[in-house]
DNA sequence: TTAATAAAAGACAAAAATATCTTTTATTAA
DNA sequence: TTAATAAAAGATATTTTTGTCTTTTATTAA
């Protein structure tokens, strides 16, 4: 298993390409944003099309249209997105899954995971959207592969 | 998305149980297994045959037989569940899934996620599978709902 | 205003994960 | 040695996730 889903991890690398992509103004269309990330382009449009609908990006049809990001979206943090797909069940959930899982009635793991849990929540709550353009513009970043 | 799989968490579950109710000697059958877990009884008897074959639990059958955990094997680490369940993904896999991550290669999010990882495995790798019994016997421990 | 472009939307398909059903095998006790 | 018990094994079913195909809608430029 792996910490986000597929889904997820296609929604995060696409974000950033077309962060990265737009800082000049421009807009990147689907073909350009599923090569550039390396993830299949129709399923790929399926997942953009959510996050346009709950405005995390944006997008124009038509000639010179594509997907882009508002400025003031480069500085939302990146569990915006992981919400926004996954769910909050990575930030809130019980490891072994038990829906009563608490303080009073915890499952053998709970204050370990719990501890886990604020680490992955806090990561993704302080690393924004827009934060790695520049390292990826020089190449020192990768996003396929 | 949960951090284990369903699968996972059921049998790390069905490990914890089987070891409360076998450090008496006894064993314990598959619907009392799945009552004391709260899971399906016919895919969790999937799952305990898996770990049966990898040896991870141990299983006798007829009249009085069941599930039972050798002494040695209640010092095993979390980990060693997770491993065969899920495979090692969880330890080592690229966050944002890509396959050629690396520190000469990385994804943006390598060196957080690393450090994340380390602390998941590193709690699966020092957590035993018999470390609950006494607080389960207790009941300060839930394992179900 | 028409043709071309590109995303949106809806339907469909394939694969993987989860769950169930049936038959077989091993063990025990009478 | 027979009947009962309980797990193993194999087949099948359902659900969820992932991926694809087709049609529609919005936008632009000529």
């Amino acid at each position: 298993m792996a910490i986000f889903s597929k889904t997820c991890e296609y929604a995060i690398r696409a974000v950033f390409y077309i962060a990265l992509k737009t800082v000049a103004g421009g807009r990147v269309g689907i073909k350009d944003i599923a090569t550039g990330i390396d993830s299949p382009e129709l399923y790929l449009a399926k997942i953009l099309q959510d996050l346009s609908r709950k405005g995390l990006i944006s997008s124009v049809k038509g000639p010179h249209g594509g997907f882009f990001i508002e400025p003031p979206s480069l500085s939302r943090p990146l569990s915006d997105i992981v919400e926004a797909v996954d769910g909050d069940s990575l930030f809130y959930g019980c490891g072994l899954g038990l829906k009563q899982c608490s303080e009073v009635n915890p499952c053998p793991l709970h204050n370990e995971f719990k501890d886990i849990r604020d680490r992955i929540h806090k990561l993704l709550n302080t690393t924004t959207i827009g934060e790695f353009n520049s390292e990826l513009i020089d190449g020192l970043l990768s996003l396929k592969k």
